[in-house]
DNA sequence: CAAAAAGCTTGTCCTATGTCAACGTTTTAG
DNA sequence: CTAAAACGTTGACATAGGACAAGCTTTTTG
């Protein structure tokens, strides 16, 4: 249950192994069904979710009704609708698991308990917020002034696994471009 | 010179004046001239830089020669090329001040240093990631969807200096929108 | 202070991409 | 296992906004 969260852990940094149990205490199985809703947008967010098995996704619907989605976590990785998860606001966002999924979950009271008592896991912490950041950052600057088949090219290259794993809407909905432009852009590779 | 600096630090985190000054004695002043470039595309930024007067830049150039703006920082903030900072890559961005400025600049050595061995100052840089994690966040989902309108109207609610700040040029390479839309749109409030 | 450079606005034209609809295929759930 | 729903693909059409250029205004700099 715990070894992909213990890998995450240990290749980022040094920890023996009673630290690692204490760590792994904190985190609660939890078992979701496809489309099972974990946070919604007038919650405020108040887990913090390891991937186990499955994949997670954060979007928003606006008032037309149409989808947008704004981040996907996939196995072995960490989400959370942050901001609210952060500051404590609403989220104005929703979080799901896309597919049925075994996540880790931590409660926020004692995440922030690990990252003020123990040196190795704010470290950890700084490096989810470093990581965050650039990627967020290359995605903005990534897209910016970029056309929709670029966008398509960028996603392969920089996820490559991407556009095989989620829906050609969702994956759509990722990019800001139309199912059908992303539909016709695959079709000329 | 150090009062705005000061200012920020003992806003965010309790400190003494000892300490406080020896987080202080790590930045060095450093006056700017318009358009002075600080990280070029090619370099590795070695450096932080708190603006104390001024305004500092972060662009890039697109092979056909036109520029996009992919941050600001106005006084009272913090601004750097941070993906190069903290991985030591080639920034493939510029840093320039887009007027005179008065900058307060630490080293990255100096930087980890503190996060290393102040807690407080850990604390500061966890801050200063979490915002700017939401704030890339907000920016690519306020986005997302938007037509030019839209994206004006988001940048009036969430900065409302911004637009009366910097330049129609600057401002629409940052919104992703030509001068000339943002012009139209503009006259039309 | 004057010349030059940069920036802003606005018109015309054009293209990328969104919308909508039809149809066939896959997935889901009872 | 089957009916119903969701999804993917593709065509026809409409349109937001980009490119370019001309003219005016503001800023810069020597």
């Amino acid at each position: 249950m715990y070894e992909l969260l213990k890998k995450y852990i240990s290749s980022r940094t040094q920890i023996n192994d009673k630290e690692m149990d204490f760590i792994c205490s904190n985190f609660k199985p939890l078992k979701t069904k496809r489309n099972e809703i974990l946070v919604r947008y007038e919650e405020i967010c108040q887990q913090y979710y390891f991937v186990n098995k499955g994949c997670i996704r954060l979007f928003t619907i606006n008032k037309e009704g149409t989808e947008t989605s704004r981040f996907f976590a996939f196995e072995g990785g960490f989400g959370t609708a942050l901001p609210s998860f952060i500051d404590q606001q609403p989220a104005f966002e929703y979080l799901q698991t896309i597919e049925k999924s075994e996540l880790l979950a931590i409660s926020r009271t004692d995440f922030y308990q690990l990252v003020e008592t123990m040196p190795q896991f704010a470290l950890i912490y700084r490096e989810i917020l470093e990581l965050g950041f650039i990627t967020a950052q290359k995605r903005i600057y990534g897209f910016q002034g970029f056309d929709a088949l670029e966008k398509v090219k960028w996603i392969i290259t920089h996820q490559p696994h991407f556009l095989l794993r989620v829906s050609n809407k969702m994956a759509a909905s990722y990019l800001g471009i139309s199912p059908s432009t992303l539909s016709r852009i695959k079709s000329k590779l």
